[in-house]
DNA sequence: TAACAATACGAGTAAATGCTCGTGTTGTCG
DNA sequence: CGACAACACGAGCATTTACTCGTATTGTTA
């Protein structure tokens, strides 16, 4: 993560951190994430980072080649996380005992949980239309969590050709991205009842294709 | 529309525009459509938009206080031409007869052909995360949408009370915002087959409602 | 037609912002 | 300790961009 460290992709040797700057490097990501989450990816200047980390812009720029950079690691970061979420909560097997509603259930509580808890998370994937850099750098995560749902639902409905497979898993995501920034912004009841609301859609949505 | 045609919104007098200026100000607000439509709201220049309506920077800022104000009038813009729509479409008559696919497919159809034929529509619509300036911009048409939709749902489920009819209402809207960008970038059969699981997807919810 | 308002121009301005650079400090390794 | 690399600083550069302003032209109105 963190680019690998490195500050430039060129022929310039990578510097060698020290744990000083690992640490740095963890609040930086901590911090970017912060203020995307407040602010939005644009609105966002590099300078409001390195003040919410407790540094300045130079040294920022000592371990990120740049701001798509930082969403870069950030992303990185977070389908780390989210891996280790996933093995977490579910398996396989999992999957192939249980009815469509707890399924639904099992991913759909903790990726709520890990919205919370991250809230720089949505600003990098929850938009619609994002900066060309943006998108460049969460594209690969995106593709794999793309293919996850895939194949969570070829288990559902095995008899679907993979092109139908991925248009339903494209939906299910673009449901639960349109729907989690209103969910972490609402608090309280209402923010359950808006979860509860997003399980209604997709399980309704999941039941009519098996 | 266009602000009233006004420049400042204080006390100095709003211009009587002349043909020249009411054709200026539509081919302002129809290029900033365009652009808006390819380059995102962020990403456009008042610049750009100038010289895609063959106008000088200066010009523009004759019929528009800023870029807010620009967005402003191309919602209001949209906002009749989807009250057109609506009425062209179906009554409250036609709802209570038809079943929940054909009405579905009723709102569902003409929606998706006018995110096709207004390119700018999903700019300013269809992002989960806006500035402030655009945020306020489209508040207004946002709640006018919202309200629309909510009533047509409360035909449907005349049992649920007035806040859960909004939270249906909210899912399926952003269900359609999140979806309307896939499926305007796709191409022939593609778009269709994203258009038609849509559909299954707001089937599967309301049905679930009913 | 005279006077005024609306339209048009486009170089230029002020502010914001991503990022650099010169310099100084701290850690590492022989 | 000596030398070098990593870390840190923050003023400021270069660029972008929303918007202005002085000026010239076209339309309206009496």
């Amino acid at each position: 993560m963190a680019g690998d460290g490195r500050v430039t992709e060129g022929t310039p040797a990578a510097p060698r951190r020290q744990a000083r700057g690992q640490q740095r490097i963890q609040e930086i990501l901590h911090a970017a994430a912060a203020v995307f989450g407040e602010q939005g990816y644009d609105a966002t200047t590099t300078n409001a980072i390195a003040k919410r980390a407790g540094i300045s812009p130079g040294s920022l720029y000592q371990f990120f080649k740049d701001k798509d950079d930082i969403a870069r690691s950030l992303a990185a970061h977070y389908a780390a996380q989210l891996t280790a979420l996933r093995a977490g909560v579910f398996t396989v097997e999992t999957v192939d005992g249980a009815d469509l509603e707890d399924l639904v259930d099992a991913v759909l509580g903790p990726l709520v949980a890990f919205n919370l808890a991250h809230p720089g998370f949505k600003a990098l994937f929850a938009r619609t239309d994002m900066p060309a850099g943006l998108r460049d750098a969460v594209a690969p995560i995106q593709a794999t969590i793309h293919q996850r749902v895939a194949d969570l639902i070829a288990l559902l409905v095995p008899d679907r050709p993979p092109e139908g497979v991925a248009r339903t898993a494209t939906v299910a995501i673009q449901l639960v991205r349109a729907m989690t920034p209103l969910i972490t912004e609402a608090e309280g009841p209402e923010r359950d009842a808006l979860t509860a609301e997003l399980r209604e859609a997709l399980v309704g949505y999941l039941r009519r294709q098996v």
